[in-house]
DNA sequence: TACAGTAACCAATTCTTGATTGGTTCGGCA
DNA sequence: TGCCGAACCAATCAAGAATTGGTTACTGTA
C-alpha cells in the first residue's frame, strides 16, 4: 500500500493517465498481485483512480460516458421510463416557458395547436404536436433546456412504442390533447408558473394513461 | 424497376430489414448492377429505403441520428443558463431518487460525501461532489434521467467558468455543501419526495449564489 | 452517338482473430 | 489463517481480412 502510494507520487499523476498493467506493476513493486489489487481497490474506492476490464487502470475519476448516440439510450430503456422522465422534466420546462415566453412564442404555439386540430391524419397531428412542444421548449429561452428536451424527444421517438394507435384514421374532434394544450398555453400566457407546470403534468398524465390502455387493449 | 418492386412485394418488407447486397440482388433479378442501382435510387429518394456504404440497404426511413454534440451546446450557452437548468432539472431527479433509491445507493452516496468532506484539495472535493450527484442520478433507476443528467453535467463542465475559486487551497470544514448534501441524502433515505427536491433546490441555490459572488469579486 | 453491361477500384463499415487486461478461483505453503 | 502463484474468465482493444454501397473506365451493341 505504502509502496504503491510512493510509486504514484514519483510518477506523473496527471488525470486520465494509464498505469502499467497489474502484472507489470506487481513485478515492478515487488509485491504479489493480490496485495497490489487490495491497495488499488482502496484507491479506487477513494475515487483516485478507476479500472475497467480490458481497458486498464487510470488516474482520476471514471469518465461519464456521454451517450451521444440516442439509439444507445433507447436500446437500454423502455416506454415507461421515457414517460416517467417526461412527467418530471417537461412541466419544469413549461414553468420556465411561462416565465420567459415572448408574444411571438405564444402566437407560434397557438398556430401549432390549430395545425394539429385541423390535421386530417394522425401523422399530421403528431407533426403539429411535436412542433408545439418544441416551440414551448424554445420559449424557455434556455439553450440547455432546449437541448435536453431534444434529447428526451429523440429518445421518445426512437423507443419502440409497438405502433400503438387506435383504428380511427384521424384524430377525433374532441381529442383530449386539444383542451389540455390549450390550458398549457393559456397558463403560459398568463405568466402562471405553477399553472403551466400543472397543466403540462396533467396533459402528460393523460397521454400516459392512454398509452397504458392501448397497450393493455393490445394484449 | 418493375422487377425490383415485385421482388420487394414478395419479400417480408418490415422496417429495418436488410436487403441482400447489390451484387447478389442483380444476380438474383437478372439485371445489371447499374440498372438495379437506378431503381434503388428512385426508391431511396422516395423514402422507401435507405443505404449506407459498408452497412447495406435497408427498408424504411433512415434512422435519425441526433448528435447531441456537447461542445456545440456549450458554445451557445453560458453559466447562467446552465445554472438555471440545473435548478429546474436536478431537484426533479432528486425527487425520483427519493422514490427509487436502494440501500446500496444511499450507502454509496454517504461514502461520496465522506470522501469529499475529507478531501485535502479542491480537486478531490469536486471529484467526490461529482460522484455524489452522479450516484444520486443513478438512484432514480431511470436510464433516461441519468442520460439527461450526464448531458447537463457534461455541458456544465465544458462551459467556461473562468476558473473561479477562492484562494484557499482546500475546502473549509464548514463548507456549505456538506450540510446541504447531508440534507438531500437524509430526505432521500426518508423517502421524502418533496423534501429531497427542496433540499436539492436549496443546495443549488447556494451554489449559484456563491458563483455570482465570486464572479463579481473577480471584476 | 447513345446506352447498357462488365469489371475494377475506393472508402466506410463490419467481421474475425489474437493479444491484452482487470476480475476471480483454486491449490500450495508457511 | 493468510499470502503467493498460477490458471482461467470475460470484456476490451488492435490489426487485418472481408463485405458493401459509390464511382469510374472500358467494351460492345444498336
Amino acid at each position: 500500500m505504502t509502496q504503491l502510494r510512493a510509486y504514484l507520487a514519483q510518477q506523473e499523476l496527471s488525470a486520465n493517465t494509464r498505469l502499467p498493467p497489474e502484472r507489470e506493476l506487481c513485478d515492478l513493486l515487488g509485491v504479489s498481485r493480490g496485495e497490489l489489487r487490495k491497495a488499488l481497490a482502496v484507491l479506487e474506492r477513494n475515487g483516485e483512480l478507476w479500472r475497467h476490464v480490458g481497458k486498464g487502470t487510470f488516474i482520476g475519476s471514471r469518465p461519464v460516458e456521454v451517450i451521444s448516440n440516442i439509439g444507445a439510450i433507447a436500446g437500454q430503456t423502455n416506454p415507461r421510463e421515457v414517460m416517467r422522465a417526461r412527467l418530471l422534466i417537461e412541466p419544469q420546462i413549461a414553468r420556465e416557458a411561462a416565465l420567459n415566453a415572448s408574444a411571438e412564442d405564444i402566437s407560434e404555439m397557438r398556430h401549432c395547436m390549430e395545425a394539429s386540430r385541423n390535421a386530417d391524419t394522425w401523422r399530421h397531428y403528431e407533426n403539429g404536436d411535436n412542433r408545439l412542444h418544441r416551440t414551448l421548449a424554445e420559449a424557455s429561452r434556455n439553450t440547455v433546456l432546449v437541448a435536453l428536451f431534444d434529447t428526451l424527444n429523440a429518445v421518445r421517438r426512437t423507443v419502440v412504442w409497438g405502433r400503438l394507435r387506435d383504428k380511427s384514421d384521424r384524430p377525433p374532434a374532441d381529442h383530449h390533447s386539444f383542451a389540455e394544450h390549450d390550458a398549457i398555453v393559456q397558463a403560459i400566457e398568463e405568466r402562471d408558473l405553477d399553472g403551466a407546470a400543472a397543466a403540462m403534468y396533467r396533459h402528460l398524465s393523460t397521454v400516459q394513461r392512454n398509452l397504458l390502455e392501448l397497450r393493455q387493449a393490445a394484449e
